[in-house]
DNA sequence: CGAGTTTGACCTGCGC
DNA sequence: GCGCAGGTCAAACTCG
């Protein structure tokens, strides 16, 4: 539990769709992955994004996919919207999942009220590694075995001090090369490793644009 | 020494 | 009400 003193600094007010492009940074593990057929179980919890199988990750418009509500990709991408249906499951037999909003974490009080208003989007991908680098930063807070599963939950929240998505990491039981990767909530800050790549770009381009 | 990970304990929701 | 399962906390530990 973070112990910060006084009252958190408050993060920029973000609308809970998917218009934020601090949602998701092109996911660079995820280009080098293969991106599987959707979780498309009725009582997914996640707004789930369903690719092609066909298509490579690289063909992906991550921008347009994620900050236009998949406008430009709606003949090649399927997605169920989830915001108002019951968080419960995500894939069959993984249970429950509930959702919490920022601030009622507290020590030995917490309100777990089941409240489906966070964003939740699931990712399947074929990978040999469990994390994928999708550019953010994340801090591991716990892993739980899963029943019917010999592979453990873990999960991550975001290590930016405003930030408070969370994503849970799990591997399918029945086809242990797929990672199930499922984001909580909306990023409030640019990708870092995003940044890190574009403002020397930036930079230059600002130099140049001088002459 | 700070940041991140591990892991057992604890809490809550839900089904029976 | 009870037990189970999922989710989180936090102390201890590891690593750079």
């Amino acid at each position: 539990m973070d112990s910060l003193g006084g009252p958190p600094p408050q993060p920029p007010v973000l609308p809970p769709s998917l218009n934020n492009p601090y949602l998701f940074a092109p996911p660079p593990s995820l280009l080098s992955s293969t991106m599987l057929p959707p979780l498309m179980d009725a009582s997914a919890p996640a707004q789930a994004l369903a690719l092609p199988s066909s298509s490579s990750s690289s063909d992906i418009d991550w921008v347009s996919l994620l900050s236009g509500q998949l406008g430009g990709l709606r003949d090649n991408v399927q997605m169920t919207s989830m915001e108002n249906a019951p968080i419960t499951t995500m894939l069959p037999g993984n249970g429950g999942v509930e959702d919490r909003s920022e601030g009622d974490i507290k020590k030995k009080v917490m309100n777990r009220t089941r409240k489906p208003t966070r964003p939740r989007i699931a990712f399947q991908t074929r990978s040999v590694d469990d994390i994928l680098d999708d550019g953010y930063r994340w801090r591991k807070y716990g892993q739980k075995a899963v029943k019917n599963s010999v592979h453990p939950r873990s999960y991550y929240r975001c290590t930016h001090h405003t930030c408070n998505v969370k994503k849970q990491v799990q591997r399918l039981a029945k086809d242990t090369s797929i990672v199930v990767t499922t984001y909580e909530g909306i990023h409030n800050h640019p990708c870092e490793k995003l940044m890190e790549t574009l403002t020397p770009l930036l930079k230059q381009m600002q130099f140049l644009t001088r002459f």
